[in-house]
DNA sequence: GTCTATAGCCCGATAGAC
DNA sequence: GTCTATCGGGCTATAGAC
């Protein structure tokens, strides 16, 4: 199975200024229902008949449009991971340091993900298996991956401390990683506000930023060349398109 | 729901030396049979009634004994973790290098899973998410995952380096999360025989014990309390019994 | 306590007529 | 796009045999 239905907007970079067909709108209204639904009743204890009545639309053409139940979830992570990149911007922009930057963006994307605190575990689970074509290390996840990644990348990029450009091209991916653990920390965390992965964050990117800055030290060679070689047998672990390219960009 | 059957035997420190009953036996052939199917099939693919058919009885006797497909799962926990550690003493004893040590007892666990390997990754999907009971951080999981920070508990017992008190107490349980991080990477891994997993985990392996053996030394305390103080708030971020007593235990 | 048989609910997913 | 009908599968309920 792939994910891609039919009927779904590439929402790259493609025209959005097209006005919506009538399909798009009743593909949207479906999605909005059922998100709602998920947040209120959970994953599991949505239906496809109670999404597709909330919509006013028969459950064959909620079929028609989300082939399955995890397109639902898919759709949804590609908003997601939209929208949190989009809001991450600022974020970077407002300070140079890694350790700000860092818990900034992680923040923003607790923030983002806040209304589905409730059923966010669920989708995980879905999306954990190395069966399902969710799992963020699979190939129809490219796409979305990338884009975490490339977030990543402007986190590392110009700021302080100083990192050496062969530690900046792996960088970016292990953050990501580390984005994707702490969203799991948040799933499961059921303390007030998740202050304690609140807190976790903290410490973290404090750990993560001094490791940073020792690594650039001239004394931490071995480290450096030890933690590069993991990180790049992770990265090739993965069915990524290509490492980037070291080329013309930025 | 919680995951303890009525008629499951406790497999603790009680007596395993009494005749099985007629009912422990069909129980374990219902068990037996599903992970012969599982392993065949696939976790999704196999059915209760697939099951139950196989093992030559009837549906509603499989959900006597195990009243969910989950319950089946679980089991498969109990099971592997317990063969898994028992399987890991002479490698532990065979060593008393750190690095050594922790490559051989993730080896030992890859090669207890190998018959798993096709389905591993749809129970951990089931496992995953943190509305399942059978998540490694719930409280039904306590018992199985304390065995398995005691298994790196005696990991670390009297391994070179020599690690101070005060981190051979956190290093159990951050050990165990690597441990299951490892297990994650050989579950999407398939490259012949998972060698892309067990590359990464021979460097993962030399880099922690560089890290351990740099944590003790003088000039890193700063570290040390750093990821002292992580530890300690992931590990406080789960429903765990209690801290490990400092007590009159080795 | 161990087990069979049957009947059925609910839900994800599908087929095909209109 | 709409609709009905249907399937397969997780799970439940009940009645009863030995």
């Amino acid at each position: 199975m792939t994910l891609s239905a039919a009927p779904e907007p590439q929402t790259g970079a493609a025209p959005a200024t097209r006005q919506p067909t009538k399909g798009q709108l009743t593909r949207e209204r479906i999605y909005a229902r059922a998100m709602e639904l998920f947040a209120s009743n959970g994953y599991e204890k949505t239906t496809m008949r109670m999404i597709a009545e909330s919509a006013q639309v028969n459950v064959a053409l909620s079929y028609h449009y989300f082939p399955s139940k995890e397109h639902l979830v898919f759709a949804f992570y590609r908003n997601f991971t939209s929208e949190f990149i989009d809001r991450s911007a600022p974020v970077i922009a407002a300070s140079a340091r890694l350790e700000a930057r860092l818990v900034g963006v992680v923040e923003t994307m607790f923030a983002t993900a806040a209304p589905y605190h409730s059923f966010a575990g669920s989708l995980f689970a879905t999306a954990a298996s190395p069966a399902s074509p969710l799992n963020p290390f699979s190939s129809d996840f490219t796409e979305i991956r990338d884009s975490g990644i490339e977030l990543f990348r402007r986190v590392v990029d110009g700021c302080t401390p100083r990192v050496s450009a062969e530690v900046a091209e792996e960088l970016p991916f292990l953050l990501w990683m580390f984005d994707l653990s702490m969203m799991y920390c948040w799933m499961h965390d059921h303390s007030a506000h998740q202050e304690k992965a609140r807190a976790l964050l903290r410490q973290s990117a404090r750990l993560i930023s001094g490791l940073v800055r020792f690594s650039s030290s001239p004394g931490a060679g071995s480290f450096r060349r030890q933690l590069l070689a993991l990180s790049s047998l992770i990265r090739t672990s993965i069915p990524l398109p290509a490492p980037p390219p070291a080329g013309p960009a930025t």
